[in-house]
Formats: structure tokens, sequence, C-alpha cells
DNA sequence: ACTCTTTGTGAGAGCGCTCCCAGACTCCGC
DNA sequence: GCGGAGTCTGGGAGCGCTCTCACAAAGAGT
């Protein structure tokens, strides 16, 4: 179990190097040596030092997912279970493993910065759920410390993946367009995040599509969680809107409780449709319809790139991997579809 | 950023030794040495190679979660986010760092059980959501690698954290039962989880304190997931139960879909209760009477303790370390209660 | 003044691995 | 038959760190 290469190289009498050799997959190690080899490691169980290999190669294998604070939000959301385990998948086939840093204070962060970036034990790092005003990117990249971030980043040479958010949320609006609502409101989400300007590009692309006026008196905007969503529905209600999108499922929740408060049904009154498609949105009723993204994927594909770029390894002349995956509609009854 | 133990030493004009003593807190370097060598420290802004530290003190400071298999009720509910997060929290006071294992099969265990546990990687290992008949903890056991289980296990020699089901479950119950009712269905989890069990358990024990006698008739037995809710929904209405009590939310909605197909209303008809107060349990109509359990702490907790066995390393007089933490009663519209 | 501790510091070995270089051997062509 | 190319293998250095040991200097006791 915890042999050394000179044992084995001992019990296979050859030398250290060669079992070496073999271990790497050296072609230059005759069938015979190689088969001799592979049995004294077989017999043995032996596994190598993955400190010692990493001191020489000066590599560990080892990604580092980062979520810089931790997000409420995220634990009412799947997101984060689905991202993860997309990204562990990936990991796995890809004989990388997955570091896990979360954070509630800068300080932490700073602390962990040093110790887990400077200090060689990661190769290379997901940034996940980066809000745009963190130093923590351009960090990364001072440093040349290679990473992909999880949400579109507005920087040249920033590799990154993310979910069609301004597409998912046209198509959600257009589909209550399609059922014939002409006042539309939408509870954005926050406009210092990405995905909050893209849902709402994306439901303000679809209305001017068809010559509807985009009126600031049906845009409201709240956090993504619940108690927003509530306090946006209330705020919107007095403007008599006969649809709401929401950019986050749990606003969409919140804003249901508000329109019941204020006597309106859904869909019967009021249309309703969100975004992310969380468990909760089939459970309820009516159940939501709403916008679901590939988040798995996203994870996997995450670590696909990141560990191409790792073993690629052409530090500059390496192209900058920008990949948007497209989000589906899931239609249920909050919307009034029929379809 | 990426400089050695001997340029800092250079740069402080003294040897590597001092430095090294510097770094690792040795009480044997005079006051003016230590702060001239800190002060090089800084000026260099050196940062010990963790590899390297690694392989001489044979210990990485890195502590992997294992989820054995990625269980998909795990993705409805916030149990694995939330255990993340203490966990994370809790390596980040410590010093250590959370690696994450999760996989789908049984090879690729195998595959990470040789490359993560026998390469050194590792120091120690949580273990989550581990299936009774799984090999995984016989096979730590067996390689003598610490390790901490979340969720009880029947070994007098293992370590875990839980939280109380048996009390939870038992609360629920007798809450249903000081409501009036005494024909308490039951909608138990699988039974090859201690979960399962204990929360089966519990229920008895409120019936049996009550002297309720324990019918076969009202206990169906589900996999915690919503449609096997549903199903046994169905199957008890035949039994004319009037409250109900299931051993996870996710059954419980199940359970409630079933009722109101059947015609029956909650909470008037039917009473309901479940058990681990997941988003959509205060977010559907009628909110969800249920048991919550303090998940975050369990995650901090399981790597204190396993980082205190690792301190500690006092191998075998080291006690064995069992916690079990309190759940809460959550009384929402579901049982009808006033309260 | 001399040993005898005590305290602070440096030199050296070695953790287990990879990788370079050199050597031994085989095989071919002239 | 002999040099040169090609193939395979072993030896040695060294990655950056910790830790033991030895030793120098300083203080304490007789």
């Amino acid at each position: 179990m915890a042999s050394t290469l000179e044992e084995v190289a001992k019990l296979a009498g050859v030398s250290r190097s060669t079992v070496s050799r073999v271990i790497n997959h050296s072609p230059h190690v005759s069938a015979d040596t190689r088969a001799k080899v592979w049995e004294a490691i077989e017999d043995s169980g032996y596994q190598p030092h993955a400190a010692a290999r990493s001191l020489v190669t000066n590599s560990t294998r080892i990604i580092s997912v980062i979520i810089p604070e931790a997000v409420t939000t995220l634990f009412s959301d799947p997101f984060f279970p689905l991202l993860l385990r997309g990204a562990t998948d990936a990991c796995n086939t890809k004989q990388y493993h997955l570091m896990l840093s979360l954070f509630t204070d800068p300080a932490e962060r700073q602390e962990m910065y040093r110790r887990v970036l400077y200090s060689g034990l990661v190769d290379g790092v997901i940034v996940a759920s980066n809000p745009l005003d963190d130093p923590l990117i351009p960090d990364l990249q001072e440093d040349r410390i290679p990473f992909i971030s999880v949400g579109r980043y507005p920087d040249q040479h920033v590799h990154y993946v993310d979910v069609d958010n301004v597409g998912g949320a046209r198509m959600a609006t257009e589909h209550l367009i399609r059922l014939g609502h002409r006042r539309i409101a939408t509870i954005a989400g926050p406009q210092d995040t990405v995905a909050g300007q893209d849902r709402l590009k994306g439901y303000r692309q679809a209305l001017q599509a068809r010559s509807i006026p985009v009126l600031d008196e049906l845009i409201a905007e709240g956090d993504f969680a619940e108690a927003s969503g509530q306090a946006a529905g209330r705020q919107l209600l007095s403007n008599r809107p006969t649809a709401i999108f929401a950019a986050s499922d749990m606003m969409a929740i919140g804003a249901l409780k508000a329109l019941r408060n204020g006597g309106l049904q859904v869909p019967q009154d009021v249309a309703l449709a969100g975004f992310d498609d969380i468990p909760a949105a089939s459970v309820i009723e009516p159940g939501l319809t709403t916008v679901r993204q590939p988040i798995q994927r996203l994870g996997s594909l995450a670590v696909e790139i990141l560990v191409s770029v790792l073993d690629g390894e052409h530090a500059a002349d390496c192209p900058t991997h920008r990949v948007v995956l497209p989000t589906e509609l899931v239609v249920r009854a909050s919307c009034g579809a029929a379809w």
C-alpha cells in the first residue's frame, strides 16, 4: 500500500527509473519488462505518492472551485449541487481532483488565496457566481493562475461557460406574448450580476421584437430571493400587468404570494413565468412555467475546458474559450397556456 | 511568490533551517531573528510549497468528502450544499482543505480509492449518505484511514455525527397525536438507510408511548422521493388515516397530491407532516409542518471531530466520537394546528 | 577559571518521485 | 567485420521542505 518505487523496482528486478517509466507509460520499455513491472505493481498494491510526484512535476491535478461569497440563494436552488455534480463527473474521467472553497468574508478569501493558490496546491481554478465587482478574477489574471469563470465575464481573455440567460428570458417573455399578453411586467434580478442583467436584456429583446413598448413602470428589481419577489409583485400590482416574468423561480413564487394577497388568481388574472426550474417550481400550485438550464453540463464543461487549457499549456497562444449553453422553456400551468 | 525557503533565508541573512523554524512557530528562535525573518517573508511574498511540505510531513491538510453514490434525491434537497457549507466553514477556520468526491458507479469508486486514499492525497475522510451495505466504511477501517461518518453507523469504533431522526419523527408524530389524531399513518423512508429506519422508529415510539396501536396497514414505504410518496399516499388512502407523517418532505408533497386526487383536503380531511424542511415546504399550499435539521452544523462538526482525531493522532486510545444533534419541529398549516 | 547546562543557529540528510544522461546491447549497411 | 544508429536500462541529481544533530555562544554554579 504505502510502498515506494524503489521497493517495486526491487520486486521486479529492475531499476527505479524503469518502474517510473512504466507508471508514466513511457514507450521506451520492452514488453517483457513492462509486464514484469506491472505484475510487481499489482502484487505490492503500489500507488505513487501524490506529494512526491507533485513536487517534481509541479502539478497536483487538483482543481479548485471557488465561490467567493457563500451566496445564500445558492441553497434554495440546486444550482450549486448540480454544478458540483457535473464538475466532479468530469474530474473523475479526467483523473483530476476537485477542491471546494467557499467564503463568507473577504479576509478569509485573502487567507485562502495565499494558502491555496501561492502554495501550488491547485493547478487551476473554477470561479462560480462571482459578482462583477469582485477583485478575484483580476487577481487571478495578474498572478497568471489558470482559471475559468462560470458565468459570462466581460474580458477578452477570460475563459467562461454560461447558460443563455438572454435567450431563456426572451423565450419565456415571447411565450407570454404569444399567449396574447401585451402588458408584461418583469421582476429583474440584481443588476450587478451578469445573470440579472442578461435576463432583463432578454425580456427587453422579446418585447422590442414585437414592437411592444418597454415600460419602466413594469420593471421591478429583486435579488433573486423570494421576499424580494413578493415585494416587487406587490409594487407591480398597481400597474396592472396581465403577465409577469420573474428572473428567478424564487421571486416568481414570492410574486405569486403577493398576487394572491392582492386577490388575483394565477394564471386567470395574471400569467406568471420564472427562471431556473428549481424543484419547488413543479411542486407548487399552479405549476410554474419556467426556464431550465443545463447546469450539470455547465459544471462538466468548465472542468473540461480548464483541463484542456492546463494540459495544453501553450499559455499565450491558446484561444479564449467562451461557451454559452442553450436553455429550455418548461411550460406548466402558471402561464395559462394550453400549447 | 514562487520563491523558496533558501531565497528567503538569503534575504534575511540566516539559514534555511531558521526560516523553517519561524514559519512553523518553533520557540527556539530569538525575537530579533524572528522579526528579521518575518520581514523577509513578507517582502518576498513567500508561501511554503504545499507538495514539498507534504512530502516530508506526510500530511496534506486535505480532507475528502465522499458521497458514494451521487444520490439524486440530494439535489431536490439542500442537504448536500448545507453540509458542504458547514464543512468548508470549519475547514477555513482549521486551515484544512476540502476535497469533493462523488461517484456514480462503483468502478469509479475503486479507482478513486486507489488514487486518492493510497496516494496520500488526503489526511482523512468524511463519508456522507452511505448506504448500510456499502463496503466503503469497512474498507476505510481495514486500511486504517481516519474517517467520520455523517449518519449513524452501527459499529463501536466508528466516529459519527447525526441528527436525531428518531426524536424528530417522534416529535412530529406526537404533535399529530396532540392534535387529536389516532389513526396516524406513516410513509417511511427506505429501510436500508439509517435515516429511514430511525424515522420509522420515532413514529412507532410516539404511538406506543400513548398506547396507540401500530398498524401495518398504516405503514407504507417510499424512497424519500416525491413519486414514491404519491404512490404510498394513494395506497394509504383506502385505510382512512386522519393524519400522515411522511419521512421526507418530498414524499409528503407526493402524498399531498395523492390526497387531492382522491378528493381529500389537507389539513381539513387529513393532517400532514413531513421531515427535512426543504425550501419547497414553506412555499407550497398549505405550508408543510415538518422537522428541521441542523445540517450545516452537522457538516462543521464532522470536520471539527475529524480534525481533532487527525491532530490528536493518539490512534488507538482516542475515544469514539458520536454526536447526535437535536431536530426542531416547524409547525405550518398542513397539520391543521392552531398551536 | 573551569565545567555544565541552556539557548540559538547552521549543515546535512532524506522524504519519493521524475528526468537527464550515459552506458550496454542489438541490429544494420558498407 | 566494424562504425553508427537505434533501443532499452540504470545511476544520479534535485524538486522544496522538515528534522535531527552538532556546534557556538552565553550564562550559571562551584
